[in-house]
RNA sequence: CGCGGGGUGGAGCAGCUCGGUAGCUCGUCGGGCUCAUAACCCGAAGGUCGCAGGUUCAAAUCCUGCCCCCGCAACCA
């Protein structure tokens, strides 16, 4: 494949308060599907990405806990890339701005910019908070008071450095209406263009005193280097820009970057003050900024505060990772907000990805292992809509890079899906089971398989950058690997003769009813809370329980082999009269009776907190009677220090056999 | 008059830069098929394109005015 030259991608660093919603994620994953995608097409690429972990907030947040600041972005920053690994992200560098070689950077950048005048020494004036030792802007006041702890602010004044944008706004002004792809999409550029280029920008303030949890100034090292300057910073240093002059061989090889991509709140550092810090420094500028729109949540803003936040990690396990991706690359707005819900992404998955791609694979795996023993062959019997097929499969790679050039990733999956739904279509016109019943059509039923098996290896290499474990699982069924990209417009990339599919299909993507998602989500979530709200043992109790484990009878395997413990569901459950401690289950023991056990639980558990759920039984216990009731049986729980709590096994299906 | 974005069949969106048959997905209804994950394929119903004016042979698209919703603080892309 002919090289294409360099693309860098970024995106916009995470900051490190806390656990990243769908959100945080959505633009490390449409930049991992734009660098993947760039990959494929034979682009040198770079993806960086990262985390933000300076300021104010974070400084606090540590000391709530007791702990330094850099133990708690070390937690935090490590969280953020959990959900981006679980995301599986291709990243080749995952920057921190704690990072010493960027710190070091930064120093330095701001030496250079202060010596040659951009940045020069002045003060800051405005509302502060005694309080909570911050600087409030008007816009921030909620009826003149600080908006977090409700006291009067009062003008302070705070020595500070700022950045002289004035030197390099005509010059940014120039370059916006050269390069109108520069900001996308095109509605952002005119509101920076209306808002901030045109009015006159004013000078930004590059520090604090106020901050002790950031970049120190070397020179004068009570000011500490505010956000910006620190954070879009690690676009080059990332890739080991240094100030003399002396860059690494990343920096040499990618800079300037080809996009960006960022929320649209901060499109504004990204398309003014980072070029005009690269001005300042003398590089090149990137080639583009895309500021992509949200996802909303009930028609509102997602916040932790108003409890409508969705997290990657409980989508990818209702869902899957794949089936995320496919949501946020499908469903994340281009030009404005959108709404995401569960009945949203529910339905996108069982529609596009269970029925039109899941069910496509399916079917041609079963059919030609129906057939043809897994067996597939071109024995090139043709018809007319075989070429109809090819023309859609063959112009669907263009078609999809078009879009992506346009940044749509919505558009390109659109189009790889136009190719499978065609798949599903040609199914039913050459109506494969017919062929089957007549032995002289045998070598036009090959031809039709081999048609459709040729189609989805197209699609599916197509798909690998936006659900690769998805691709690749469809070509393994189909006993191959991805396409070369220059194959991808070319009919026939299937071996002629000797493929071979494999025995069983597997499902890709499993329907799910919404009320399934529900409860699954409501399962976790109460896992989630009954084990934060478990305490942790002491040491003390720790020695102590190990003496008593010491202490215990060993037994041999055999003797526990003799207890047969089964999963059970409790299908009803009441309280038994004339005792106090007892309840009595109806348990679905997996076989066509149910069985009744008593249990010494009523103190800690009421009847309806049972019912429904799944719990380990003992099922060859002598049954015993206990206040009028036959006990078959026991079911398992835990003394946990003041209570007692069953061991629950849901997900597992009744009758299991527990060892 | 702070700035910006939006209002398109039941739901969610595209179309608007460069006026000319209103498109997509889901849902609903009817039909087909049985290889397949109750799936797949075909067809139908359903829209005064927020409201009112204007420009034009022609406006969802351009212009003006008005109404409504949402961002521009905080945890947050």
């Amino acid at each position: 494949m002919e090289p294409k030259g360099s693309y860098y991608i970024t995106t916009a660093i995470a900051y490190t308060s806390g656990k990243p919603h769908i959100g945080n994620v959505a633009d490390p994953v449409v930049a991992d599907a734009i660098a993947r995608f760039k990959r494929m097409q034979g682009y040198d690429v770079y993806f960086q990405t990262g985390t933000d972990e300076h300021g104010k907030k974070n400084e606090q947040k540590a000391q709530a806990q007791g702990i330094s600041p850099k133990e708690f972005v070390d937690g935090t920053a490590a969280v953020v890339k959990g959900q981006f690994d679980l995301m599986n992200l291709s990243y080749d560098h995952f920057i921190r701005t704690t990072d010493e070689y960027h710190v070091k950077e930064v120093q330095r950048i701001f030496k250079k910019l202060y010596d040659q005048g951009d940045i020069y020494k002045s003060a800051y004036e405005g509302l502060y908070c005694d309080e909570c030792e911050s600087f409030l802007t008007e816009s921030q006041l909620a009826d003149g008071k600080c908006p977090d702890c409700g006291r009067e602010p009062r003008k302070e004044k705070e020595e500070a450095y700022f950045f002289k944008m004035s030197n390099y706004a005509q010059r940014l002004i120039d370059h916006i209406n050269a390069h109108p792809d520069f900001i996308q999409p095109v509605s952002r550029r005119n509101e920076m263009m209306n808002n901030f280029l045109l009015p006159g920008l004013q000078d930004l303030c590059v520090t604090r005193t106020s901050i002790k949890w950031g970049v120190p100034v070397d020179f004068d090292p009570q000011h500490v280097i505010y956000v910006w300057l620190d954070a879009l910073t690690n676009y080059i240093t990332g890739i080991g820009y240094h100030c003399d002059g002396e860059h690494g061989p990343l920096f040499e090889r990618y800079w300037p970057a080809a996009l960006h991509v960022i929320g649209k709140d901060i499109t504004r550092f990204h398309t003014i003050y980072w070029p005009i810090f690269l001005m300042a420094l003398g590089l090149p500028l990137p080639k583009q900024v895309f500021g992509h729109p949200w996802f909303m949540m009930d028609g509102g803003k997602m916040s932790k505060s108003a409890g409508n936040v969705l997290y990657a990690d409980d989508m990818v396990d209702v869902f899957d990772v794949d089936a995320v991706r496919y949501y946020v690359l499908r469903e994340l707005p281009f030009d404005t907000d959108g709404d995401v819900t569960w009945e949203s992404v529910n339905e996108r998955t069982n529609s596009d990805l269970a029925n039109v791609l899941g069910n496509l694979v399916n079917r041609t795996v079963s059919m030609v292992n129906k057939y043809f023993e897994g067996n597939v062959e071109d024995c090139r019997v043709e018809e007319d809509c075989d070429q109809d097929l090819r023309d859609v499969v063959t112009a669907c790679r263009d078609k999809a890079a078009a879009r992506m050039d346009q940044l749509h990733t919505a558009g390109a999956l659109t189009e790889i899906f136009n190719l499978f739904k065609r798949c599903n279509k040609y199914i039913d016109e050459t109506a494969p089971w017919k062929l089957a019943k007549d032995t002289f059509k045998y070598a036009r039923l090959s031809t039709v398989l081999y048609n459709l098996v040729d189609s989805i290896c197209t699609g599916a290499t197509l798909l690998f950058p936006f659900m690769p474990d998805t691709a690749v699982s469809i070509l393994q069924q189909l006993g191959t690997v991805p396409l070369p990209w220059e194959q991808l417009d070319k009919p026939r990339n299937y071996p002629t003769k000797g493929g071979k599919v494999t025995a069983v299909p597997e499902i890709l993507f499993q329907r799910q009813e919404i009320d399934q998602v529900y409860a699954r989500l409501e399962e976790k979530y109460a896992l989630e809370k009954a084990a934060a709200s478990a305490p942790e043992p002491d040491m003390e109790s720790r020695v102590q329980l190990g003496r008593q484990l010491q202490e215990t009878l060993k037994i041999g395997i055999e003797d526990f082999a003799q207890v047969d413990l089964r999963v059970a569901k409790v299908v009803e459950c009441q309280p038994v009269k004339r005792a106090k401690k007892l309840l009595r289950l109806s348990l679905d023991d997996g076989t066509a009776n149910l069985r009744t056990v008593a249990s010494g639980i009523a103190q800690w558990y009421k009847p309806e907190d049972l019912v429904g759920h799944n719990v380990i039984l003992v099922s060859n216990l002598r049954p015993a009677v206990l206040c009028g009731v036959e006990s078959q049986g026991m079911i398992l729980a835990a003394d946990a220090g003041e209570g007692v709590k069953v061991i629950f096994a849901d997900g597992i299906p009744a009758g299991s056999k527990v060892r």
